[in-house]
DNA sequence: TCCCGGATAAAGTCATACGATAGAAACGGG
DNA sequence: CCCGTTTCTATCGTATGACTTTATCCGGGA
């Protein structure tokens, strides 16, 4: 799940950075929920041998992200789920790992469907010639490795990311690894025999990208809410051939 | 600044919090550049007196937002804005008080328009009728106060977070920090004898009030448009005529 | 019953120490 | 004189113990 450069995330070859993960995955989960929990930070050497240095630097971390208060006396605490900031890339990524839930991801491809067409048209509108390339040669990378394999998996992310750039509008940008761990996340639950999709996939990036190429902003966004919705579609149904699967499975 | 109950953000009394907060909006502001700066934590010390641990928390808290980057030895250096959280609400407030530039409130109306209708749209079709009742409180705030007063901007605010809540979308409602501020930002520039644009930002609102009440989810989204492009168009031309005005100031 | 104040527990802060290593400086061979 | 190797130092990461601050809880007094 962690890949290359394009989202630096969290260092896990740190301490506090693994007490971090933990915290964060066990709370995401659900395993924690809000209230009071977080051992106490004298306890913690025995919970997890670690000292209360590298515990507390996690604590600080977390509690940057919303999920987590601290509180003198009280205790440290989850933080309810409204103040978790879902949009941080080290968030995304504890959810994709700890909770893959239908109500998510259906509701990370709303968000995709209302921000995605409209940054394609703004980037049909002001991309250089270099952001061209750069989202013509993801396209390329999607096209000349097998379907669903690593390599084409990150050229479909950066195909998404390069046309976030191509806005011109940073805070727009931050929306980018939100839309990447949608994407990573639909293509991780494909299975990967699953031709027909992935080469409707593959026209309607094609499009997009040629509607950006004509700099036609309309057309871009037109074809990029296309693009989302194939994607939804073809995920959704996935996860009710899963639903099913498993339902059977019980079932036995 | 600081507002009641609507984000915790980052707590001002912690001492961590307070270097934080002083090397986010020294971050922020630009005079410390995307390189090598961040004091050693041996120096700190002198620089500001406060211990390492209390400065190292601090550093924890702004990588959590992608503000720094500490790798070991090599220093704790300013992260390239590529990388900052801009969606944060506590980064979004630092910006607010550091680094006012238009580009950047131009880039998060761009958002608002993006996001906002379907926003709005979602609100009409999802919306409980606590979730109305929340919306037209708060309209009425605004209402019963005077233009530009505190409790009219919390009222504003207010009815905003409302129209997300009732979407029903977690990582949708993150954006509503980012709007808020946003609209703080651009009421704080206006001149509180502003009365037309007030008196129009009303009206707006009631439109939008109305069409999420008849649950008319189009009409909701293109009346937000309208009301989030007056918002725009009136800010623009303050900050037009900040310009002006200071460039003649200049020439005195 | 209500209010006030002290006891108390937990987080916050500080000082110190040691380990690991990236990067620079010194060194030596070609 | 240049370049690769070695050494050295600066700096972050982690650990530990002591002390401070803060808020909760509880009991006594009005």
């Amino acid at each position: 799940m962690r890949d290359s450069s394009r989202a630096r995330m969290l260092s896990p070859d740190r301490l506090f950075g693994q007490v971090a993960h933990k915290l964060a995955v066990s709370i995401i989960s659900g395993a924690s929920r809000a209230g009071d929990l977080l051992p106490n930070e004298s306890d913690i050497r025995g919970e997890i041998s670690v000292s209360r240095t590298a515990y507390r630097e996690a604590v600080k971390f977390l509690t940057g992200k919303g999920l987590v208060e601290a509180r003198p006396k009280s205790g440290t605490r989850v933080a309810p789920r409204g103040s978790w900031n879902l949009l941080d890339p080290d968030v995304l990524a504890w959810h994709f790992e700890a909770d893959p839930n239908e109500k998510f991801i259906r509701d990370l491809f709303e968000l995709r469907l209302f921000v995605e067409p409209s940054a394609a048209r703004l980037a049909a509108q002001r991309r250089s010639e270099e952001d061209l390339a750069r989202i013509e040669a993801a396209y390329r990378g999607m096209t000349v490795n097998p379907p669903y394999a690593e390599l084409t998996v990150q050229a479909d992310l950066s195909f998404h990311e390069a046309i976030f750039e191509a806005t011109r509008n940073p805070p727009l940008q931050c929306l980018a690894p939100a839309v990447c761990a949608t994407i990573q996340w639909s293509l991780f639950l494909k299975a990967p025999d699953d031709r027909f999709f992935f080469t409707a996939s593959l026209v309607d990036h094609e499009r997009v990208l040629d509607a950006i190429s004509q700099r036609d902003g309309d057309l871009a966004a037109a074809r990029m809410s296309g693009l989302v919705i194939d994607s939804l579609n073809s995920t959704l149904r996935l996860l009710a051939g899963r639903a099913s699967e498993n339902a059977s499975r019980g079932r036995d």
